[in-house]
DNA sequence: GAGCTATGATTGATCGGCCA
DNA sequence: TTGGCCGATCAATCATAGCT
């Protein structure tokens, strides 16, 4: 794990947590798309839009987030019980244009 | 009937690390001076190869003169950086998209996409 | 400031689809 | 039918941000 590589001026050095609204519109699509959370070209081009970030950085945000989800669902069902609660409260202030797909039960 | 949840770890476009029989150079991950400098890759537990600063370094100029390779070409690389010729081959792949999207972002000049040496 | 966790980025490798 | 490439993704890891 020594391989310090050339990678000096890695991008990973210089990087910057995405606001907390880009993670409320991020999170929002992704527990209401969890039965199906690969959003499309076009979704995510949205989404980056929305947020404010490159359409990389939504598909780093998404595959770092499927990942990380499936190796901790339970932890991770107090955030999606959040994003549902919201949903089902109406309040979303970041809605995407497409019908959701998820539950909050699947994975 | 639900192919693309994350459930068990399927997903709509493959994907995945199941760990093959990759393991080129030396077959484990040393503990202590292991430095890149040293010619011979190394393999983790998950399968996946530490290339050397040396490999890549000629990975690199290899892929600055040409962005594709022949076949005879891979193989002579593959001998000379002692990896195989898969490895080789989606090393070139996998630079090419990391290149593609560079250009995309805005990173790099886009007219690096069609020079051909 | 140390220690630990959260998180965005990178990359070797896999999978399905397409094409010559 | 075969092999290479593309595009998307996985999984592990890196390096930093941020909280205690």
């Amino acid at each position: 794990v020594m391989i310090l590589r050339s990678r000096f001026l890695d991008a990973r050095r210089k990087r910057r947590n995405f606001s907390k609204q880009a993670s409320e519109i991020l999170n929002e699509y992704f527990y209401s798309h969890l039965s199906n959370p690969y959003p499309s070209e076009e979704a995510k081009e949205e989404l980056a839009r929305k947020c404010g970030i490159t359409v990389s950085q939504v598909s780093n945000w998404f595959g770092n987030k499927r990942i990380r989800y499936k190796k901790n669902i339970g932890k991770a069902q107090e955030e999606a019980n959040l994003y549902a609660a919201k949903k089902a409260a109406g309040a979303s202030p970041y809605s995407m244009a497409g019908p959701p797909s998820g539950t909050t039960t699947p994975m | 009937s639900i192919p693309n949840s994350l459930m068990l770890a399927t997903n709509p476009s493959g994907g995945g690390n199941v760990s093959n029989g990759l393991t080129v150079g030396l077959a484990h991950v040393g503990g202590g001076g292991g430095l890149s400098s040293c010619s011979l890759s190394t393999t983790n537990n998950s399968g996946r190869t530490n290339f050397t600063n040396k490999q890549l370094t000629e990975l690199e100029k290899e892929f600055h003169f040409n962005r594709y390779l022949t076949r005879a070409r891979r193989i002579e690389i593959a001998n000379t950086l002692q990896l195989n010729e898969t490895q080789v081959k989606i090393w070139f792949q996998n630079r090419r998209m990391k290149q593609k999207k560079r250009v995309k972002e805005g990173l790099i000049p886009a007219d690096l996409l069609s020079q051909q040496h």
